[in-house]
DNA sequence: CGTATTAGCTAATACGTATCATCATATGCC
DNA sequence: GGCATATGATGATACGTATTAGCTAATACG
């Protein structure tokens, strides 16, 4: 009790290895650590190996970050992890950052404020931020000085990013609606300034006055980007006069568009018959609503995995020059139930 | 270019701190460290913090980590991240973590497998990992060995854990029905070997069977825990000939329940008025569905808060004893649209 | 006044790995 | 055989922090 052996539960280090293996620690090292180019010979090589299997030796990733300067983890945050896109979004960054034997960590901004989840990134080391979702807002903060950055949906002239066709998919929904015959739109989206939102609603307005057809305010709707939001949104636009009332709706986020859709159907409103409602993402609950959601599909995790590769090829090319964008990401209206003519 | 000065982009050390404020890097850490109750004079004190504050120092948490052989973070694994439930018990974990100083690595097991993924956890040197929804499968592997965990919904004697009343949340649905006058009732649940999802079976079967209520195994239906299982297993349900056919059906997670709902919908069987569903969990999406689901509400962020402030008990007060669990979590009914009398 | 105690600080070391300069040996060539 | 070179392994050092033993100066005590 009082005294302490060496404790075998304590994992094995290369120290450990070299002293099975009959080597110096350094040899261990370059058997076992990143370059398998490293010069050992095949005998030594195998030695080492064996001793390390035998002892369950597993590498120590902090002690490498630390010498390395590198903790092959990189961070990604967006507002809300509750809302499957950026599920999605993350979830495309795992996949590609698995591969390159990258750690992802997540952060939702739901519980704590984006300063200072930066702050806890940036003292666990990691190696590069994906953002997303974030407005001017957190940008202009000094929070992200000496950080590699990646945006998605976000332009900005200091980072790269990866971005949708937002405008695109506004206009797509607008085009949608406008040849089924429906004249009397609404719109509903969030009041927030995220920069991919406000560009859906931008190519919805501008379709809709190219076609000559006018989106007067009182069919504007500014809610929280949730199923309440969507919900009060079309509670409110159900409460028109008749002369006003629109006969088809353009949610700029699925969630939305589903407290719409539920909004118009425990108040009696036939969908698509009384009201057609067409959604944005296309997360796995539009197809899991009855009828299922007319939406526009936006490739979340090609984005997140797009974004996870422009960050991963900035840190292996050693402080290369950040890579530039590519192209929007094209979206695609998915046509399901909640559309009809007018 | 080829000469490379002091990098003022490199971030500040407590060697810089040190420096600056004329101490030793000693001094620093003593007063910028951890405890609070270092013996260091007040004006030392002053000269050090104003110093790391005009350096802007922020510690190193990998090197910190080394040294404490503690990495202040902790793994949590669930089944499926997409599934709103489990993500409420990250949530729950990733907001007692946060107060208490600890980083949650949260680990979808969809793209990798456990196996991996604890390695991957394991190398990062997490303090602990918090196992959720795995079955006998994962913890009989020697991979946990070494590590301190803690489960959830999954009895062991090896290890401490959290649970919710998986019996209880199966009798209250049973109870419920029968209640209504249903006798041909129906029972859907994932095939998987999950313990808390057959104790909820367990606990439907057992109140059926003490109310003389026989559940034939023509109308259980074993699928895979999402919206498509639901599908499926109701259309297979409705295929029945009238006699066999059920009038409610309990569907062990809702997102389950979601699908048979659909099922329903789009088949025309009236929901609640020809079928009853009940699902378990309530999730949000629970209340997205029109009519809005009738189910069991199982604590999610709570199980999740729980879990992990018993593993930072078991961290902080130094390999201290693994404490027991409590009492299961109470579960709740939570009556709502998709239930009625035959 | 001499000694014991304490407060306040520092030098040294460790954590586990990577990496570089160095050294010993083997091989090539004329 | 003698020299240049390639190969294979190692010792030493660094990464940024925590921590302990120990040192100095000041204070307490008899």
């Amino acid at each position: 009790m009082p005294t302490r052996r060496a404790d075998s539960a304590r994992p094995a280090t290369t120290h450990d290895v070299a002293r099975r293996a009959g080597v110096s620690q350094a040899t261990v090292s370059l058997v076992l650590g990143g370059n398998p180019r490293a010069r050992v010979s095949a005998q030594t090589r195998e030695r080492v190996v064996r001793a390390a299997g035998e002892l369950g030796y597993r590498p120590n990733l902090v002690a490498r970050g630390l010498v390395q300067r590198k903790s092959y983890a990189i961070g990604v945050m967006v507002p809300d992890l509750s809302n499957p896109f950026f599920l999605d979004v993350v979830t495309g960054v795992q996949r590609v950052a698995a591969e390159a034997g990258y750690a992802v960590l997540p952060g939702d901004v739901r519980e704590v404020s984006p300063q200072r989840h930066l702050e806890a990134l940036r003292a666990r080391q990691v190696d590069g931020v994906i953002l997303d979702g974030f407005g001017a807002l957190a940008l202009h903060e000094g929070a992200l000085s000496g950080m590699k950055v990646v945006l998605v949906d976000e332009p900005s002239e200091r980072w790269p990013g990866v971005a949708s066709d937002a405008v695109g998919a506004g206009r797509l929904a607008a085009e949608h609606l406008l040849g089924l015959g429906h004249t009397r739109l609404a719109f509903a989206g969030p009041a927030s300034d995220v920069h991919g939102l406000r560009m859906r609603e931008r190519g919805f307005v501008q379709a809709l006055r190219q076609a000559g057809v006018a989106l007067p305010s009182e069919r504007l709707r500014r809610v929280p980007p949730t199923v309440s939001g969507g919900l009060a949104a079309m509670k409110s636009l159900l409460g028109l006069p008749p002369a006003q009332r629109p006969t088809a709706c353009f949610c700029a986020v699925d969630l939305v568009a589903a407290g719409a859709l539920k909004a118009c159907l425990t108040a009696g409103v036939a969908v698509p018959g009384a009201m057609s409602i067409v959604g944005c993402d296309d997360v796995e609950l539009a197809r899991v609503l009855t009828p299922e959601l007319t939406t526009v599909r936006v490739p979340a995790r090609e984005l997140g995995a797009r974004a996870a590769r422009l960050l991963i090829r900035q840190l292996d090319d050693e402080g290369g020059s950040a890579p530039r964008a590519g192209r929007p990401l094209p979206v695609k209206l998915v046509v399901r139930g909640t559309t009809g003519p007018v």
